[in-house]
DNA sequence: CCATGGTAACTTGTTGCCAAGTTACCATGT
DNA sequence: ACATGGTAACTTGGCAACAAGTTACCATGG
């Protein structure tokens, strides 16, 4: 029953906060206050207050109280354009890390194989790499590659620094993609561990594929989880 | 302290519906044999089953126990292409109702105001409606524009049911957007009501302006709630 | 006057117990 | 043989009492 109630009071809370009627640093009305200000047992008082402090809104000290974060403004990063993803975040004056995390052979997926032309006999490996800005994780990048369309990616993948400018080396002159989906996750444990973040952060999940647009060949299937919270992204189509 | 093992916990039996350990319809162990399992106390494994619910992957009934729902697969929309949107979504097959809820002035927002050429003077109206699809509130659609631009728009917004037709009427032949930016968020009490779903849908955004192409003036600021639960979003861009 | 320690009144964090609902089973009476 | 009702053993739901940490204040003793 107290589900709703507590609805009200994230609601109202977050409400305030924006109104600036709650200013970052300061502390909050104690749960005994609030429950009896909303008349509701302290527990959903304290349920809502959890959750808002899993959505970093606030923190809290035992014996002390709850205390407003200072919400950072998200960072504004571009997704679309012209020039790669690297000399984009250099231009703006973005720190870009990317770290190799995996290279494994995948299982059958016919969602992953049927995009990448795949027999089932064939290997498909995953290349999995992470993307951090200014020191914070900000996304996961797995590239999703087949063996039969390059027989030495294992042995090659780990002196990649770029997907693209291996396929450069490997001959495409031109790329181009067929479709892009967007669609909204939580993260996994580990996906939890390699970005920082906790359970309540919802994850920004691109799929598309990448070809090459002279022989119309598959190059890659692309799946990249971008953390929602530190950012903003400009998905801007140029004409 | 109990806070990760309460994710290790959700993301076990998440883990377990996926590799279809888990069937729909079935009964989850109860919360007593979890929490033994798991040895944790029963109120850890009670949180991360409520998370659970919230996330609409399983309901409980007092007495009973917890079940697992069928997790709907989500619905593929196309939000880009040369068609309206209207018609991409009667070419799917879809049954789209757009509801006009709300036609009110707005407080003076710097952002929205600048983003519009308007004057701290000037009226700008927020036009908000809501989208459905095969019955399911989808998203929630503001339209910002200023009175001086389109001085009759207070009287006309009850009748419209297109804003680009309504421009077009107004003289726009040609459309464009100069910049696009996605961000996630929750829903607030309103916005759960009106999409009726609870605090735990991450909602997409999608801000964007809409300009005329010839004149280069600018028609409308547009922000987008979509609800990411039930939809899959096609965003290919086509060259 | 000042330093120390104890106490009381607050805060958040934890836990165990009881209430409420469901099911299965069994004893009892017709 | 069968219908009824009671009971016990499970389930989830809710809450009050307790634990732990912080702060402020005051009494006590040097």
């Amino acid at each position: 029953m107290g589900i709703h109630k507590e609805a009200v009071i994230i609601d109202d809370l977050i409400q305030q906060i924006i109104e600036k009627k709650l200013l970052p640093g300061s502390k909050l009305p104690s749960e005994n206050e609030l429950a009896e200000k909303y008349d509701v047992p302290r527990i959903t008082v304290r349920n809502a207050l959890i959750k808002l402090e899993e959505r970093s809104y606030i923190y809290s000290v035992q014996g002390k109280g709850r205390y407003l974060k200072d919400k950072s403004i998200p960072i504004q990063l571009s997704l679309t354009g012209k020039t790669s993803f690297t000399e984009k975040m250099k231009s703006m004056g973005h720190d870009l890390k990317t770290v190799t995390i995996s290279c494994k052979k995948i299982l059958f997926e016919p969602k992953i194989y049927d995009i990448l032309q795949a027999k089932e006999t064939d290997t498909v490996y995953q290349i999995g790499r992470l993307r951090i800005i200014n020191g914070v994780p900000m996304a996961i990048h797995y590239s999703y590659v087949s063996e039969h369309r390059f027989p030495t990616i294992k042995q090659d993948s780990p002196t990649i620094h770029s997907m693209f400018d291996y396929y450069r080396q490997q001959g495409t002159e031109r790329f181009s993609s067929r479709k892009t989906y967007l669609s909204i996750t939580f993260p996994t444990l580990e996906e939890q561990h390699l970005l920082s973040c906790n359970s309540m952060v919802p994850l920004i999940i691109l799929e598309t594929d990448c070809v090459d647009q002279d022989s119309n060949s598959i190059l890659e299937y692309t799946k990249i989880l971008y953390r929602s919270d530190q950012f903003k992204y400009d998905i801007t189509t140029d004409p």
